[in-house]
This record gives structure tokens, sequence and C-alpha cells, in this order.
DNA sequence: ATATGTTACTAATACGAATTACCAATACGA
DNA sequence: TCGTATTGGTAATTCGTATTAGTAACATAT
């Protein structure tokens, strides 16, 4: 009942294991007649050997496998991401392990553990509190490693970054409220500190178009639906007055867009909302709502082509970055 | 630049290999003294050492890694179900590769290869074309499964089963759209064939509450939403009067909004309509769709720990079969 | 007849850790 | 002083494959 080996082919072809194995990588430096070759073959169906990964693995040092490290598949942005991980990973016969963090510093740095540990020849992370230095090691121990980070690195930094310019997104959004025509945009935020770049955006585009527009920004304590509602709520029941609205992602946005409504505002005639990220459930809203897409998918196959590329060997250069494009996605909420 | 091994552990801490590992395994069959401990610790630290865990796993027989191979991780109804499964994997220490397999036999059976190869000790599987016996085989590789798998297996399957009944979810759903007074149900199941037990649910249904009541199926051509907005738009074509619509599934239902709305229809005033899943957009649609939940997140912690406990051996009976819960969501748009 | 290839392999080892069987040194009891 | 535990280890093997170095058998050229 034990699994069969190379040594069990073998024998039953009447060959030694190592030309079995050469035989099935086709990797012999020497010739093997083609009847010896179908004697192996036979063998194998016969005995239904398949091969071991791990022992492969440790013999070639290389795991054919990736890893994805990811705050939470169930937040509704990184399915898409993953997605298109798995396809590039797929279509190149690796497997692909997945991490959920949580965004946790715990966990990332659990994961981090983990990766140590040889099972994995390369990486593709979104960390929210490890940053680069932290992630060093990972090249120390010759793991590639690609990550979803907006920041510079340093010049002869070994990974390579793959980033969408989240300031120059939210200007466009918010420059696409200005041209419907808005004056008063408010945003709604995450909690401090974080997706500072988004709000840089929001405040660049009104002081571009006019150094009297007052910017309006309300903090929600999270990226949540309800947080947006919340922080809605507060707009709402605030002094200053607004005909648009802009969050600071496509959950907040649906959150606000129910606090708005209950207030008795339709959008897009009384309010303008805007959200970013495009999730699926966006377009499914009603309204559907106006948003900027990231091509997550197009996001994760870029950030595995770059792994790979780099394990392939063909590229051995510093950290490359790339930038995404993002677009304004103009649905029925603005 | 080599990774630092147990050999080189030993060296600096002046032991043998052997002990080494069964210090840090704590596995020694001998009393080893506390300063030895201590000296084989330092030198962990001081070099680095990180365990490799090919070399442990390919001793060890274990991998402490599971599967999970489902149809598309970007169709909404699967994160959840994959983060249930993850929480768990993690919380016992066991890292997860995922599979996608788009519900195509070619993909399916691929998949079935990877994980003859050694790299998993189990698999928690949702296929559409291979059925018990083509699974046959990761028993006989001494593979722990679980399968979402709703039909019955032979009595002496090495497989646990986890499942949901269909037919009585979606018999609750069209009770819930009967008891609000609707008649006139209009289902839109998804491609001939698949989900009957949807339609044997609606049937059962109309059935026990009057004989008299007619049913009314249109078929669409897969389960997008796409395909539920035609499928709709041929109803509201045909000659037949509805009150409500059911979907086999949430997309559909999404779908079928957007026609009832276009033909001038307001949900739930005019029409009722249900769908099935509860995928996260539902409760973010305007209005929010009633729908029946499967507690996704809970159907992959339950099938994680079946897996887990048989590879703890805590388990040895034949394949278990669990039904798991669902509930009808009343929202608003019946 | 000898050197030189060529063909078709095999033996041996490494990858890194776990595990089993064995052993030296000291202590202890009689 | 001998026999026997006890303490604290080590040497050697194994997991299944890839890979390198070597070689036997035969052919061909000179």
């Amino acid at each position: 009942m034990k699994k069969p080996k190379q040594a069990d082919v073998a024998r039953l072809a009447g060959v030694s294991q190592a030309t079995v194995s050469q035989v099935l990588n086709n990797t012999s430096s020497f010739s093997v007649p083609i009847e010896t070759r179908q004697r192996i073959q036979d063998a194998v169906k016969h005995i239904g050997y398949v091969p071991n990964d791990l022992a492969r693995s440790l013999r070639t040092r290389r795991t054919q496998t990736l890893a994805s490290v990811i705050p939470d598949i169930s937040n509704p942005f990184y399915p898409a991401l993953e997605r298109g991980i798995q396809n590039v990973a797929d279509a190149h016969g690796f497997d692909l392990i997945v991490y959920n963090t949580d965004g946790a510093l715990e966990k990332e740095k659990r994961c981090l553990q983990s990766l140590l540990r040889g099972r994995v020849d390369g990486v593709i992370g979104v960390f929210f509190h490890l940053g680069p230095q932290d992630l060093r090691v990972l090249s120390e121990h010759n793991l590639a490693v690609v990550i979803l980070y907006e920041a510079e690195l340093e010049p002869n930094s070994s990974f390579d970054r793959v980033f969408v310019d989240n300031v120059k997104a939210a200007r466009a959004a918010v420059e696409h409220l200005l041209e419907r025509g808005h004056r008063r945009i408010c945003m709604l935020s995450g909690p401090h500190g974080t997706l500072t770049n988004r709000v840089e955006g929001y405040l660049q585009a009104l002081r571009a178009h006019s150094p009297a527009l007052e910017p309006h920004i309300v903090e929600a304590q999270d990226f949540t639906e309800a947080c947006g509602y919340t922080a809605m709520q507060r707009v709402l029941a605030g002094a200053e007055r607004f005909s648009a609205v802009f969050a600071a992602n496509d959950l907040m946005a649906m959150g606000a867009l129910s606090a708005l409504r209950e207030a008795g505002l339709k959008v897009p005639q009384d309010v303008a909302l805007m959200g970013f990220d495009d999730i699926p459930a966006s377009r499914l809203l009603t309204p559907a709502l106006s948003t900027v897409t990231q091509f997550q998918e197009g996001m994760g196959r870029q950030a595995a082509q770059l792994l790979l590329e780099r394990l392939g060997g063909s590229v051995t250069a510093a950290g490359r970055a790339v930038e995404m494009p993002f677009e304004v996605v103009v649905r029925d909420s603005t």
C-alpha cells in the first residue's frame, strides 16, 4: 500500500533509479534508446507512479510554489487580485499558498516566519505593518519578493514593487466631481493616518481647481460599511453643506449611501457619491456606484509576472517598480 | 550566504545534529541538561537558523499543508468559504494551497494530479465534474478528503462530506414568498441540469401549497448577472403573469432586478425578488436582496475541522456527512 | 592490434531533518 | 570490585529524487 517511487519503477523496468529520473525529466546527458524509455513509461503507468514533489524540491531547491500574503480574502478587494496571481502562477505550473493576515502585525510576523521555511520560491505581499526593512530577511533567504506598496524603495532594494498612484487616482476622482460642477465636496477618509495618499489627492484636486475651495474631511473609524454610515451621519448632522461625497473606499461609500438615503437625500440628484476600488458590488448597487478601479486582476497578473521573471533568472537587476493604471469609472451615483 | 541548517547549529553548540533536532522538537528520548539546550538555542539565534519544512516533511510524511479546490475565488460565493477554511487551518498551524478550477473538467483533472504529488496532507474540494469515484485515488494516496457535495456517498466511502440541503433551502425560500401572499412565482433556474435541487425545492413548495399552482421556470444560460438579466427579460416578454421571482442564485437575481427596473416594475412593490447564496453584495443592494444564506464561512470551518480531525487520527471511521444549516434572510426585496 | 569514440547505462552522493540503535562516562549499591 | 542504572549524548540511516562521475561493451579508425 506504499506509494511507489522511482526505485520501484526502476526495478520493474529493469534499469536503475537514476535512469528513471533521467527519462522522466527528459534530462539525460546520454542517449536512452526509445525502447528503454518505453519500458520505463510502461512501468510508471503500471504501478501508478507519481513523483514526490517534496523530495524533488529538497534536491533541486525549487518548490514551484508561490505565496501570496493579503489581509483578508473575504475583503472584496482581494479576490480579483488573487485570481490574477493564480492565473499566471498556474500557467507556469506554480502552486499558490495564500496567507491572510487581517492586517494584524502579529499575523504578518508569523507569516514571515512561515515564508522562511523553504516551502516557497517567491512571495507577493500586501503588508500593512511590515516595511521593506522587515522583509529584507526574505531576500536574504533567496526568496523573490514582489510587494504591492506605494512608497519608493531604497535604490538597491532587491524586491520588485507594483503600485497604483493613489494621489493621482484620488485626484482624478475628485476632478470628476468638480467637472460635474460640484464645489462643496466632502471626503470620508479612513482611520487616522491610513491611505493618506487618497486624502492628499483630494486636497490637490481642490487646491488645483481653486484656492477658495475648503476641504471638508471626516475620519471614519475603519474602512467598513458601518463606519462609512456613521461618518456620513456625522457629516449630515454637521453644519457644513456639501453636494458631493468622496469616500476613501467603496465599502464606506455604500455605508454613506444608506445614511444619505435615510436622510431623505437622493443620489445622485441631491448628492453625488464617489467610491474607490471598484469592488464587484459597486456596479450592482442602485444607483451603481461611480468609483476608481485599480484593475485588481491585472495587478495580480503583473505582480506574478514580475515574480516569475525573477525566478526564471531572466532578470537580475535590482528592484523594479511598475506603476499600474487606474481608471475613473463613471456610473450612476455621480 | 547559504541557509544555515541543523548541522551548523550543532557545530556552533558543540553537539551533534541529532541532538539539535531532539532539542528543537522537544522530542528527546533522553534527558538533555538545561545548559546544553541553552547553548543550542543560542546558536540558533546567533546564526539565524530556520528549519526547512521540505526536509522535515519528507522525513515525517506530514506536510502541515491543506489544499482547497474551488471553482473561482473571484466568484463572491467562495471568499467567505475560503476564509473559514483558512481560519481553522491557520489555528492548527497548517498552510493552505488554493486551486481554482473554473469548474472546468480539464483543470479539475490537473488539480487532482497535483494533489497526488505529496505536497498536502488533505483536501477540501468543490468539484463540478469529478465525482467520488474519480477522487478515490486521493484516499488511496493517503490524503484526507472532505468534499462539499450534496449527494449521498457510498456507505464505505473514505471521505467526509459537508453539505446544505438545497431542496429544503429552496423550498423554504419559496415558502417565504408564498407566506407573503405570492401565488404566481416564477423561477429563474441555471443552465440545463445544474442545481436541480433548487428547482426541485421550488416545485415542492408550490405543490405542497396547492396543486393548483403552476410552475413557471425559465432557464438562464449561466449563473451570471447578465444571464439573469436576459432570462428576466424573456419572462417579461412572455405572456405569463407573475408577482414574484425566485432566482437560483444572487447574481442572477441582481440581473433580474435590473431587467425588472428597466421594465418599470418596482421591487418589492410590484414584484418580489428572492435570491440564493447571500453573497456580500446582496445586503448592499437597493433594495437589499432577500436570499438564503448557507453560512459559507461556517461551512469552510466545519470542512476544515473534519479534515483536521481525520489528520489528527482521532477519527478513523468511514466517511462522515455533516448537514449544514441554511437560513432564509428576509430583506427588502420581498 | 591499439587507440579512440560512442552508446547506454549504474553507483554514489547530496538535499536537510527525524529517528533509531547504540555507547561512553559516571554514579550507585552490595 | 563488580554489576547495573542513569545521564548525556552520537553515529548511522532514512525519506525520494536529482545529479555527477564513472564505466562496460562494443564499434571504428589507423
